[in-house]
DNA sequence: CATGAATGAGGTTTCATTCAT
DNA sequence: TATGAATGAAACCTCATTCAT
């Protein structure tokens, strides 16, 4: 398809009639659909458009380009993701670290885990499209998010901006092998558990919190 | 490119005569040049054959296809870091858990950094070709030979199979974090030091050792 | 576009009512704007309707198809010109043939020069649809008249048809020669005064009159 | 096929061996050969490719894309044109004024009527591509040929640049007024004469030489 | 009457791969 | 063996036109 990315990756034209409405949503759920039937590089917008039951036209009435596409499918899961991280976070200020850990890690995993289909699927266009700064720009949210909840930890020395940074790397590191070997319910709960572990384990370590 | 052609990956023809391996070498230094110049989907085998003074001709030669081209430049890169494991490990075997730990994870992040380019050209491509499953091959040897390392360990219960995976993606997630950041040396350091801290405590927890 | 359609150029419909002709209008003005501003293939109907603030199905209720647009457009200004030279050509008749030639290309100039931009829009599709056989007969008038008129000029032997092109053509070359320089008020004042000289000068010789 | 112009019009590679300076030649004949039986906008690469019996592929190694396919055919028209006239000036210095414009109008209307065809059919795309400026590149070499010319000529004050600039859009008026009639030799003839009479009368009239 | 969502044929361009020289 | 001209399938994207609302 080509890096270029000089051409805008906004939508083109927002849908106003309900009919408009439900074929925006059927493209989306094509790309996704497609992407894990035939792989990036064998996702052809007419095979999307196809799929989800329109002509191409229709699809390039509603993204400026394929880029744009996968741009747009991308960005609603990284930032339902963050969205998770960021209530997780939230909602576990003032409790103690382990439980801090313990939430954020689960609320990850399960909002990864929602769809597995969809999160496997958008690996592929990661590094895509605008992908690396999207991501950059997501991993940043959960960054922050989880360094306001951390400073409320007691009686804990704040981990760094970088240690942070190790744990939320590992988090997807873990989570994507996972995904990648196709997720049995019980692989899930594994991963859970241990990522849990490995966290809580990382930050002790990190912060000297004598628990 | 799609992973239509379901030829074979092997290489056309082994280079016998020393000029033929020159030309393999420039061909396979080009593809790296290429990627982290143009990007997967501007890396064409013209202009991998331009880039390293040959005609297309003879990169055909040499390759039966662009596949098989992509998988070469992985696999060499891949099998590098896992023997730089392995052999991390072989030496190892015996000693305190932390040390191994610190010995395995060092001896990772040393192969990952000593061509950073390389390492992050390579991202781009790991999906494509028979990447997957390349990458789950060569990820199944280091596991083993962790396995086996740690069941060297003095006065340790040792850790599942699911562990050490978890700590490698881990390993691999946190590296490769980094190396999309654009490593500085700085950053390298703090990396070494901090996933040996996260890998140690995992299995400290992992394994109840009583250091 | 392209030639294909043979179908009518006729507008559809003849607007009656006074909302009609304020949509029809606007049409036609957007279409020389975008002409100026987009060129002949930027031009879409769904750009036009957009600039004259109407919907595409709006446009397509008063022009066939996206030739007939462009037709109307150009036969409406080449009716103007043609028209503008027959009424100089009919109140010039028994006048001298110098003066004759004088009012005659004055017309010409200034039905050119009243608007400009729409002459040099329409350059543009003179070529495309039906406008070379609009052209053809637009000159025809001209000739025509030009012929009757100057079979009335005093001491002088009519010129043949062949002439009378000539000439026509020749304030056609010139004019458009400096409506694509961009034409200022002095260039159009210079193109006045040496088209009239060029014409007369041509005239006398081609008439052997001896003034 | 839209105006934009931003990318290279200059050919991609210049062909070295034998097989594929016929290859490009093939190329060039069949864009005229398209352009006149099919028109501009009828004009697809894909058709020319066909007619010049090679696939589309070669026709992109040759012209890096059909704007400048385009550009490169009218270049070369435009080219032989103003070298005739240049030539014709050259030979004329010196000469008295009426033969000046004789030898040059007759230069000028035997170059563009060497290959009608091709003259008729570069109309169609005069104002495509680069065209408007490289006709204007083109007319100035004429225009500067004609004025060191002019300014040769015995007894008579040189006429200035405005009046070159009318004799010479005159001169393409008229000539194309008879290249889309379909000249037959007859008409051709007569254009000749006519054309050299109506430049000598202006040259005449606007220099007041007295002959 | 007006709207604008949908259509889909068709155009441009790329690039992996072959094969005559 | 090396070359690079030629191939052509296939991808992306546009836009004139229609028709249900």
């Amino acid at each position: 398809m080509g890096a270029k990315g000089r051409t805008s990756l906004e939508p083109r034209k927002t849908p106003v009639q309900a009919r408009a409405t439900a074929t925006v949503d059927a493209i989306a759920e094509a790309t996704i659909q497609v992407l894990l039937s035939h792989g990036v590089d064998r996702l052809t917008t007419t095979r999307v458009a196809e799929r989800a039951g329109v002509s191409v036209g229709t699809l390039y009435q509603y993204y400026r380009n394929k880029q744009s596409l996968l741009f747009a499918v991308l960005e609603d899961h990284l930032e339902r993701v963050s969205a998770a991280v960021e209530a997780a976070c939230a909602r576990s200020h003032h409790k103690p670290l382990s439980e801090m850990v313990r939430v954020v890690v689960e609320a990850f995993v399960d909002s990864k885990m929602e769809r597995p289909d969809v999160s496997t699927a958008l690996y592929q266009i990661a590094k895509e499209v605008g992908g690396p700064a999207l991501v950059k720009r997501t991993n940043q949210r959960s960054r922050k998010a989880m360094a306001a909840m951390l400073l409320t930890a007691p009686s804990v020395s704040p981990p760094d901006g970088f240690a942070i940074e190790m744990m939320l790397s590992a988090m997807r590191g873990a989570t994507r092998s996972v995904l990648e070997a196709g997720p049995s319910p019980a692989m899930v709960r594994k991963l859970r558990l241990q990522l849990v572990l490995m966290c809580q384990a990382y930050m002790m370590a990190v912060t000297a919190g004598c628990p």
